[in-house]
RNA sequence: GCCCGAGUGGCGGAAUGGUAGACGCAGCGGAUUCAAAAUCCGCCGACGCAAGUCGUGCGAGUUCGAGUCUCGCCUCGGGCACCA
């Protein structure tokens, strides 16, 4: 008899595993490749239940895959540039680089525990200069092939405090530490050019089938098309250079419902009126208060000023439109002018009931009258237009848009225009720990490359000696002593080296293809690259849909461009999958202002406070977070029941893609499940009980079912699924009357299908049954076809779609002797009383209904 | 405000348009035990004595049949370009 001791037997199969050097990935011409790769992890300093769940996903895969056969990568690096090491240095003092590998070496003591089958030879973090040298490199590529250019765009502002703020850094509108009210400030900054593979980037997305549907449509939304009419209102009053005002509309149809033209407070021409005229300066300046994000615009409430300029509408030239400012309208979107037609769009609706303005309709419904309030239906509902000037009076919006097009290009008013919403990628940031951008700017030579043999640009340490200060608000680089000046790598005279670092989506947008050749002198070895890309499987969090992956697809067409990336690695990740976030309830209670007071899961029992016994309240489970404290530290899990334990249990229950509730009791439930299998494997082991040809095939058959279903499970990412089936054939073992021999053999293969999800008590299990090696090396069991099928089949049979009775039936009995025996049914024949059904519906081998 | 999801017993969830609630948790009953823990066996959507009726966020619809498909809502979550 031996016990489950998972703090014991998981060290051991580590250090076994490791010797064998089991993990580290290698090109292997004989076997087919497989790379599944987890997103890369914050360095936060401690790793969370959300962790634990991102690399057992990839690690079930990664085993699962090596079992089948395929030459693995499965490799593992930080995310490691980025603000929260800079607040950390101002906060607590200290330096950014030294808290980064700090906490670098502490995550990584965490996770060793868990025994993912990672590849840590190829580990790199994003702020080594290794890796941000080799970025440096490829952004000058990139920089001469016309992919990146500088461009004025808006920041938030700190005024109090002088500097850039990140827009988690506005609070309502305010900084988060000075408590100013924010504004927005044009700053001149670097852009990659993502804009000229919109298009591209759009359709590609086609291709991606094993992507959720609904990450490629949030991304094709963000990218959004669109087919327009862009034309020039010819003006009136303006000032000199501002004859025409360009607007784009994708609503042409209703051009006859324009009541007003509206421009940007960051139009070209609101910027010169508010050069010359006070009032509209001040008005601007209003519009320019508040955070940069469009959530904050679009919500903020809708200011306009009238400029007294007017325009005359294209389509007849004796009505007058007056030109507003209005501060809704983007000056990154379209032309950054707009017509408003309060009739049909709901923004200009409520600006124009506002600010007194007229309302015409430009079409009704086909039915009906005209609405109350304005009148959006969709584009391809049809309409009655009462004010169309071209095509049929009855029509869709989208017939109406392309008739009004063609109208308009006819007529020169103006030309169908396709414009896309995805702009380019500002990569600017006014921050110290971030990877330098490499240029000089030079007064004589202007912006100029460094030289690549000087590459990398690397982030200064100290400033004569002494650790960099960050209790100052702004960029170190910028006031650094010595190391901003620097000589022009052109001419070779004094120059300073630009401050802006890079944002960190920069980080992430190519350390998947570092991992292929994490050493190479060169950002990728093309041998290398070329054997190990694409990634096979990506698995990270629903908040990635859009930013992320966008950028990463961006930048692995520029590393092709470049040179880089192979042609067939420009679409690098073939399947992602996005989980859900673990979650837990929240436990507060007051102090004496009532102000809630959070506690750890773990000082709480029975709803009250351990220490105090004071109540608790409890809220609803939400993301586990630092603030609210319904955090759960892996790290007490694993000391407690074992890390398989904490594998097991994020991958029951719930699917991946959904959120999962960590209780404390599911931990223990998954835990005692564990040590029950390990009980059964002993008894087996010590069982001499002869064999039974009846109960062996019994046995032998669902243990192929359970190999058809996990395989099945897993490979559908449904790890839920595959946890239930273990469930149950657990408990087919423990109650077979089967021979010793066959139990021995159905446990050796339940090993086998834990082994991915909990690897130790597999390795444990199969040892004791007296498997040959490791059972993570042992090939995947396939499951026998011939055992799967079942000789009857239960039919459920429903009168009038309700399940009113069932019949047994082999399982391919003929459709009309089903019938007959139905019509034999007593509770059929009580039902018909003696009639003929109305219709009688058999589906071989699934139902049968009798329509009554 | 805009885009994308999710909603099924007390709880986590299962269900190619075909028996709603697999599997697990909690709970209840029993066995074992001096007793307990552990373990094992059984019951477990609601109402009803039963026959049965009702049940997948709400309201319509399509279908022989809807948790699943369509339309309109509600609530919660993710994203909104400088959090990562």
């Amino acid at each position: 008899m031996s016990r489950y001791e998972p703090s014991q037997s998981e060290a051991k199969w580590q250090t076994a595993w490791n010797e064998a050097e089991l993990f580290a990935a290698r090109p292997d011409p004989a076997r087919p490749k497989y790379y599944v790769l987890e997103m890369f992890p914050y360095p936060s300093g401690r790793i969370h239940m959300g962790h634990v769940r991102n690399y057992t996903m990839g690690d079930v895969v990664a085993r699962y895959k090596a079992a089948q056969g395929y030459a693995v990568l499965h490799p593992m690096g930080w995310d490691a540039f980025g603000m929260p090491a800079e607040n950390a240095a101002m906060e607590r003092g200290g330096h950014p680089k030294d808290w980064t590998y700090g906490n670098i070496a502490d995550m990584k003591e965490q996770m060793r525990p868990l025994g993912f089958s990672l590849d840590w030879t190829r580990e790199f973090a994003t702020c080594d200069p290794d890796y941000y040298g080799q970025q440096q490199s490829m952004f000058l590529d990139m920089l001469k092939a016309g992919l990146v250019y500088r461009k004025n765009a808006v920041v938030n502002w700190d005024p109090v405090d002088m500097t850039v703020l990140a827009n988690e850094q506005v609070i309502d509108g305010r900084g988060w530490r000075s408590g100013a009210e924010v504004e927005r400030r044009e700053l001149t900054q670097w852009f990659f050019k993502i804009s000229d593979y919109s298009e591209e980037l759009l359709s590609a997305l086609d291709g991606l089938k094993d992507w959720p549907e609904k990450v490629r449509l949030m991304q094709a939304n963000w990218i959004g098309k669109s087919r327009g009419l862009q034309f020039a209102f010819s003006t009136k009053d303006a000032p000199d250079g501002f004859e025409a005002l360009e607007v784009y509309t994708t609503r042409p149809d209703t051009l006859l419902g324009a009541s007003f033209a509206a421009i940007s407070p960051d139009h070209p021409l609101a910027k010169h009126l508010e050069r010359h005229d006070p009032a509209i300066a001040e008005f601007v300046a209003k519009c320019r208060a508040g955070g940069t994000t469009e959530e904050a615009i679009e919500t903020a409430e809708k200011l306009g000023m009238d400029t007294g300029i007017t325009v005359r509408h294209p389509l007849n030239t004796e009505v007058e439109l007056p030109v507003w400012i209005a501060n809704f309208i983007l000056m990154d979107y379209g032309t950054g002018a707009i017509f408003g037609c309060p009739a049909h769009d709901a923004r200009d609706f409520e600006f124009a009931t506002k600010y007194g303005l007229p309302i015409t309709p430009v079409f009704e419904p086909v039915e009906g009258d005209y609405p109350a309030a304005e009148f959006v239906p969709l584009k391809s509902e049809p309409v009655r237009y009462i004010r169309g000037f071209a095509g049929n009076e009855i029509q869709t919006g989208e017939d109406g848009v392309a008739s009004a097009i063609a109208f308009c290009e006819e007529n020169g008013i103006g030309q169908g225009v396709t414009k896309f919403r995805l702009r380019d990628w500002g990569l600017s940031r006014q921050r110290y720990w971030g990877c330098p951008i490499p240029v000089v700017h030079c007064e004589s030579c202007g912006v100029v490359p460094e030289k690549k043999e000087n590459l990398p640009v690397a982030l200064p340490y100290d400033e004569d000696g002494t650790p960099i200060d960050f209790s100052v608000p702004g960029n170190p680089l910028d006031r650094h002593p010595s190391w901003r000046d620097c000589a022009c790598p052109s001419c070779g005279a004094p120059a300073k080296r630009e401050t802006d670092t890079m944002d960190t989506f920069v980080d992430s947008s190519w350390y998947f293809t570092r991992f292929t050749s994490p050493g190479a002198p060169t950002p990728t070895d093309p041998e290398e690259v070329a054997y190990w890309m694409n990634v096979d499987q990506y698995i990270g969090g629903i908040e990635h849909a859009i930013l992320h992956l966008l950028y990463s697809r961006f930048f692995a067409r520029a590393m092709h461009k470049t040179g880089h990336l192979p042609a067939d690695a420009i679409e690098p990740f073939d399947a992602l999958f996005t989980q859900g976030m673990v979650t837990h309830e929240i436990y507060q209670t007051r102090d004496e202002k009532g102000r809630a007071v959070y506690h750890l899961p773990e000082d709480v029992e029975d709803g009250k406070l351990k220490a105090t016994g004071e109540a608790i309240e409890t809220i609803p489970s939400a993301k586990m977070s630092k603030s609210k404290k319904n955090v759960v530290d892996p790290m007490n899990i694993i000391a407690q029941f074992g890390a398989d334990t904490a594998r097991f249990f994020v991958m029951s229950d719930s699917p991946p893609e959904r959120d999962v509730e960590w209780t404390a009791a599911g931990a223990e439930a998954t835990s005692k499940f564990l040590a029950r299998v390990h009980r059964i494997a002993d008894e087996i082991a010590a069982s001499e009980a002869p064999a039974d040809p009846a109960q062996d095939t019994a046995l032998l058959k669902a243990t192929h079912k359970a190999i058809d279903e996990v395989t099945r499970s897993i490979e559908g990412f449904a790890f839920n699924k595959a946890v239930a089936t273990l469930y149950g054939l657990s408990n087919t073992l423990s109650k077979s009357k089967a021979g010793a021999e066959a139990k021995r053999e159905a446990m050796k293969l339940m090993a086998q299908l834990m082994a991915p999800m909990v690897p130790h008590l597999a390795e444990e299990i199969w040892a004791m049954l007296g498997g040959t090696g490791f059972v993570i090396s042992a090939p995947w069991p396939k499951a026998d076809p011939a055992l799967l099928v079942e000789d009857t089949v239960t039919l459920p049979i429903q009168i009038n779609g309700k399940r009113r009775s069932e019949l047994s039936v082999p399982k391919d009995m003929g459709k009309e002797e089903v019938e007959k025996l139905v019509l034999e049914d007593e509770h059929v024949r009580k039902a018909l009383d003696g009639g003929q059904p109305k219709k009688l519906i058999v589906v071989p081998g699934r139902i049968v209904n009798v329509v009554i």
